[in-house]
RNA sequence: GGUCCGGUAGUACAGUUGGUUAGUACGCCAGCCUGUCACGCUGGAGGUCGAGGGUUCGAGCCCCUUCCGGAUCGCCA
């Protein structure tokens, strides 16, 4: 005996007179007193079922929502059509209705609505949530975006290849999940933050083109746009390729899955546009910019310094000009507040008015270099200026203008996926305590090789290292790979890290690169954030499944969660508690 | 960890200057209704106002502590 003979989605006219059988969740009835209308919802769809004999009003009217129920009847032609439903020129005139599984509890919200619920609520009942279409809809859309890319890179010739989840701690990046080894007491294995070394392995190993939807570990704080834990990338790797190499693969699977998923928005074509990482900070203010914005940041410090009490020697002074566009003063106020909690000491604006005179603000101040200024941010009659003059940080705070003022003015152009490469990275940068470090991932190869790494200034060296990044959000970071031991022990000498350093923390791959290893480079875009992209959805949370909360608990398996003494004792492990763990 | 906002019925919210019995919508329960499709109508049940303490004749409202949630920053090879 079957359970249906078709979906809830595919019924219409040129079924009626049919004998089927559907099954699916009751979503609602509209009972009428001598008809029953009731509504069964699966996967697919929806159809609606009408009920006229007592026996079967009785039987519908005892059937709570959301329980699963088989109807088995005739197909019918609907007397009051409904055109916006797919199936809702016909309906069922069941002749047969069977709870299959019957809801027991009252429902902790609706499910049509469920959305408008807290979040708290919506996880612990993701169950129920996702049986919202709205919101399966983007579980749906997700997959078929996953799908996509990897048939796309199959047929490109890249190999599907699986890493493994337990793996060694990597000592540099984020914090590490760890997992206790029960053989071997007192080691550990951590969680990939990335199947880095293994994906590099396989290269020295021979696959020539190598992909993986990999989950990635990584056990730090969440964003609206940073799931907590846990998160998927497109990690892919590729033997004897140059940088050119890696973004032409690139730019064809994002501008083809951007444009495939895009719901008809513009989407750039390879070769995107470069940009070196200081050009960016300088322009943009972020090595994330967002080109949709067309407001360039300009620096005014040599025409302003001294200029006015606030204009110190010492800070630099950013500019962003927008013309034509000049706000009102409650938007000015509120962008001088908005500034100012985004850690600027201050904002200062002036306007240019209709006649090309300085007006507003700090006016008085930069009257008498208001040639200079006009030729400087190309002023035009009627511009308004906002700068910041900081000690440190001015580029990231002009960035944070910049931003505001595309978004405030409403300049960001609409409909459209503008990408870059943000190319250039530099190797190397102080950290706050004074000392060299690594800037991006130690396994990038330096631009100029072992001789750059020899005579330049550390904090000149550039990498090889790359972002991808669209309307502001940076997709994926990427690298062409240090495969040279020689080059590889220099580049860890220069931040102070001897051969054993080497040889202890990354001695996998360093053996390998012994063997005749192949030049290679790589890329990791973020799979959840292209589909946020795509779907145009803000919050991380609706395109995961499962989803974690924000404090990195699953509130619906109450992960994470005591486990028994024993669990402890096989791992060789004591709890060292502050407080005793809240029951 | 910092800053800001919030927590009132199953759900989403309102609640005036601190003042009588804490309301509204949806859902739930009962009844009416022959073409609904967010059906409609009538009635009903449902509240530790997150928790604890304080001020006051009187606290959902003011103060303190604490828990929880959201936004944001720190953090994120």
């Amino acid at each position: 005996m079957e359970f249906r003979t078709h979906t809830c989605g595919e019924l219409n006219e040129s079924n009626v007179g049919q004998h089927v059988k559907l099954a699916g969740w009751l979503s609602g009835t509209r009972d009428l007193g001598a008809v029953i209308f009731f509504v069964l919802r699966d996967f697919y769809g929806s159809t609606q079922a009408v009920a006229t004999t007592e026996e079967m009003k009785e039987l519908v009217r005892s059937i709570p929502r959301e329980s699963t129920v088989s109807v088995e009847g005739k197909v019918i032609l609907r007397s009051s059509p409904n055109p916006d439903m797919p199936t809702g020129m016909i309906e069922i005139e069941p002749e047969k209705v069977e709870v299959l599984g019957r809801c027991y509890e009252q429902l902790p919200f609706e499910v049509a609505t469920s959305t408008q619920s807290r979040e708290d609520t919506r996880l612990r009942y993701r169950f129920l949530d996702l049986r919202n279409p709205e919101v399966k809809d983007k579980i749906v859309f997700r997959a078929k975006v996953v799908s996509w890319l990897r048939r796309k890179m199959t047929d490109m010739g890249f190999l599907e290849i699986t890493t493994p989840i337990l793996t060694s701690s990597s000592p540099e990046g984020a914090r590490d999940f760890i997992v206790p080894s029960r053989l071997h007491p007192g080691k550990f294995y951590a969680l990939p933050q990335a199947p880095q070394q293994y994906k590099q392995l396989l290269m020295a190993s021979g696959f020539d083109r190598y992909f993986q939807i990999a989950p990635c570990f990584r056990d730090e704080d969440a964003r609206a746009d940073r799931s907590p834990g846990e998160f998927y990338q497109l990690d892919t790797e590729m033997c004897f390729a140059t940088q050119d190499d890696v973004f032409a693969v690139m730019e064809e699977v994002l501008t083809g899955v951007f444009t495939e998923f895009g719901k008809g928005k513009k989407v750039d074509k390879g070769p995107y546009r470069r940009i070196s990482y200081r050009d960016a900070m300088r322009d943009y203010g972020t090595d994330k910019p967002d080109l949709r914005n067309p407001l360039i940041i300009r620096d005014v410090t040599d025409i302003l310094t001294g200029k006015a009490p606030f204009f110190t020697e010492g800070k630099t002074i950013k500019a962003v000009a927008v013309n034509g566009h000049a706000p009102g003063r409650k938007f000015i106020d509120a962008l001088v507040e908005k500034c100012k909690l985004n850690g600027a000491e201050n904002m200062y604006w002036f306007k240019l008015d209709e006649n090309g005179a300085l007006a507003g603000g700090i006016a008085k101040f930069a009257a008498e270099c208001k040639d200079a200024l006009a030729e400087r941010l190309a002023l035009e009659n009627g511009a308004f200026v906002a700068l910041v003059a900081e000690e440190k940080d001015a580029e990231k705070q002009a960035g944070f203008l910049r931003t505001e003022l595309g978004v405030g003015l409403d300049l960001i152009e609409k409909d459209a996926f503008r990408f870059c490469w943000i190319v250039d990275f530099p190797m190397y940068e102080y950290d706050d305590e004074g000392n060299l470090t690594f800037c991006h991932n130690p396994f990038s190869m330096p631009q100029g090789g072992l001789e750059a790494l020899n005579t330049m200034e550390p904090t000149d060296i550039l990498a090889y290292q790359y972002d991808s990044v669209v309307n502001g959000v940076e997709l994926s970071s990427g690298a062409v790979r240090n495969h040279e031991p020689a080059i590889m022990e220099r580049a860890f000498e220069i931040v102070g890290y001897g051969k054993d350093v080497i040889e202890k923390k990354f001695s996998a791959l360093y053996n390998a690169f012994k063997f005749g290893a192949p030049p290679h480079a790589g890329i990791a875009p973020g799979v959840d954030r292209i589909v946020m992209l795509l779907a145009e959805e803000p919050n991380i949370r609706e395109i995961i499944t499962f989803p974690m909360d924000r404090n990195a608990r699953d509130i619906l398996m109450g992960a994470p969660s005591e486990v028994t003494e024993k669990q402890l004792k096989d791992v060789h492990i004591k709890l060292d508690l502050d407080e005793a763990p809240a029951k």
